[in-house]
RNA sequence: GGUGGGGUAGCCAAGCGGUUAGGCAUCGGUUUGCAAAACCGACAUACGUGGGUUCAAAUCCCAUCCUCACCUCCA
């Protein structure tokens, strides 16, 4: 199956051809780091994650670059306000971003380039796209800004499907004359402020996007294969981008272009202007990171997906306000879906690996005879997600395999023992078709980050926080379970049925099974 | 005004010319002291609206409505 990826350049689905064989060479665009990561962060560095993941799952090579934008107005502006040098305030947020990104499952990119530690590459650029012609330098108040000259490039507009003309009927008027063109954006901003650097045009800062021209080009070259980011870059960073790229070096910059949508909520895209994000920290309060991980997956990542949020509501229904007077927003539904059907896997994995009990995984065929579709998933389960992720990223499809495979070793245990009530060796046949379904599983589940730790780590590591959120003690269940078996040895159904009930109300799920009860917190 | 995304059964969400992906919820069944989990079945011949092309359209064409976004910073 060919890899086939929706290229924004061209507006079709494409043919994925890496410029090198066997090689890929991609470009996302990270953080600027003045704040905590939201949701929306997570979204389209996860749909990068997959990406990634997929090709090296396809044997290919991949040099991922992630950038870190480091030097930027918004972050002089809340170090002013913390009183904090602005380096150190954008080192702190990258290395809590870095990790917040790392929690939910998104691997760390071979290459984290910052912007403060590339400034002699940006100088270098601007210089080179001066000599071309494509910039100049222009006088102000607080020294020289270089900006780049948009009508000096032929193809400006290629990527968002702009005209500089259309653009201009809209653009807002500049204070001061000192662009040639109101389109013109800043390459290099002079500045009298403490924070900045020396130049040919005397201290100041780079502008925004020159910083991701002169970080890839250094380290991918100035033609590379992919370059990602989320629809809302698509005008006018990665427009800008093309053409400060395309000026110095000629075309192509990127070879495809690939943006994720939105992370709604209510309908509404997450921005920190609206004020309506939620961090990834605040998710992770809540819900497991694989949870949340399943639940961004399960819509494509081209599309919008909504991030539904409950209120916290006090006993009259009235939405619950906060220290800081906002209104509180601790529940995701969606995410808590997620979460469930995390579980379903892997509760999964541990009946089909008790089943099993260490058997080798084969596919005999009287197991074959008797459940075809459950032969066939165990050999292709895998394959048919990696075919799934070639089509442009159809992880929904993906889960949908995920799911099958899952459901199938559910179904195998509760028939096989039916089926072969009689026949050892269709019993035999039937763990070793549970191992390999269980293999399948793993090896579906693997581009996509999900299922990383073993099922023990998971349910610890979920039971502890839900019992947390829920402020429950273990001991306290364990001692209502104590009085309730009591109860059942005295056939004390009622009283048993009570306690069960009372759990019940607290989340609190029980399981009576042959070796004892069980117990566990749902989502 | 320009550009782009989305409108699919109660809800979420794939599919994008021809065997109703998948999940959630709900309702039945198997199992159970009763439950839960798990499995089986129903819900489901659904595709914003109006035209058209075709043997055949959720899928193509035309028109139109709703919605979100970008055109200033945003993943």
């Amino acid at each position: 199956m060919p890899l086939r990826f929706h290229n924004t350049r061209t507006q079709k689905l494409e043919l994925f051809t890496p410029k090198t064989e066997g090689e890929v060479r991609l470009y996302l665009c990270g953080l600027t780091t003045y704040d905590h990561a939201h949701a929306g962060h997570a979204r389209t560095n996860t749909t990068f994650d997959v990406l990634v993941r997929h090709l090296r799952n396809r044997g290919l090579k991949v040099s991922y670059v992630r950038n870190v934008t480091d030097v930027d107005d918004k972050i002089l502006k809340r170090a002013t306000e913390l009183g904090e040098e602005p380096l150190a305030l954008s080192a702190r947020m990258a290395e809590l971003c870095d990790g917040e990104l790392a929690a939910i499952g998104c691997a760390k990119p071979d290459h984290e380039p910052r912007v403060s530690t590339h400034i002699p590459e940006i100088v270098a650029l601007i210089e080179t796209l001066i000599e071309k012609g494509s910039a100049y330098v222009a006088e102000t108040a607080n020294g020289k800004d270089v900006y780049f000259h948009v009508r000096s490039f032929a193809d400006y507009g290629k990527l968002s499907k702009r005209k500089i003309d259309d653009l201009q009927a809209g653009a807002r008027v500049e204070t001061g004359e000192i662009k040639k063109d109101p389109l013109d954006f800043a390459l290099w901003k002079g500045s009298s402020e403490a924070w900045g650097w020396d130049s040919p045009w005397g201290k100041g800062r780079p502008g925004w996007h020159i910083e991701c021209s002169a970080m890839a080009h250094k380290i991918l070259g100035a033609h590379f294969d992919i370059h990602g980011g989320g629809m809302d870059l698509i005008f006018p960073h990665h427009e800008n981008e093309i053409a400060q790229s395309e000026a110095a070096w000629g075309p192509e910059f990127a070879n495809v272009w690939m943006h994720g949508g939105f992370l709604d909520v209510d309908g509404e895209k997450m921005s920190k202007s609206l004020g309506n994000f939620v961090t990834i920290a605040q998710v992770l309060d809540r819900n497991d990171a694989e949870g949340f991980r399943y639940f961004l997956l399960g819509a494509h990542y081209r599309g919008p997906l909504n991030f539904d949020v409950d209120f916290t509501r006090d006993e009259t229904g009235e939405v619950r306000k906060g220290a800081d007077g906002h209104a509180e927003r601790t529940w995701f539904p969606g995410v808590d879906e997620g979460e469930r059907r995390t579980d379903y896997l892997y509760t999964a994995i541990v009946s089909a690996e008790a089943f099993a009990e260490g058997a080798s995984p084969a596919i005999g065929a009287k197991v074959s005879k008797a459940f075809p579709a459950l032969a066939a998933l165990a050999k292709s389960g895998a394959e048919d997600v990696a075919v799934a992720l070639d089509d442009d990223l159809n992880t929904p499809k993906a889960l949908a395999v995920v799911g099958e495979i899952a459901k199938g070793m559910n179904e195998l245990i509760t028939k096989a023992q039916k089926q072969f009530k009689k026949e050892p060796e269709g019993i035999a046949e039937a763990k070793a078709l549970a191992a390999a379904l269980s293999i399948a599983l793993r090896g579906a589940v693997a581009p996509l980050g999900l299922l990383q730790a073993s099922p023990e780590d998971y349910f610890a590591r979920t039971k502890v926080r839900r019992l947390a959120l829920r402020k429950l003690e273990a001991a306290t269940i364990d001692g209502k379970i104590e009085a309730r078996l009591a109860a059942r040895a005295a056939k004390d159904f009622a009283q048993s049925d009570l306690i069960r009930d009372e759990l019940a109300a607290l989340s609190v799920e029980l399981q009576d099974g042959p070796t004892g009860t069980t117990w566990r917190i749902l989502v």
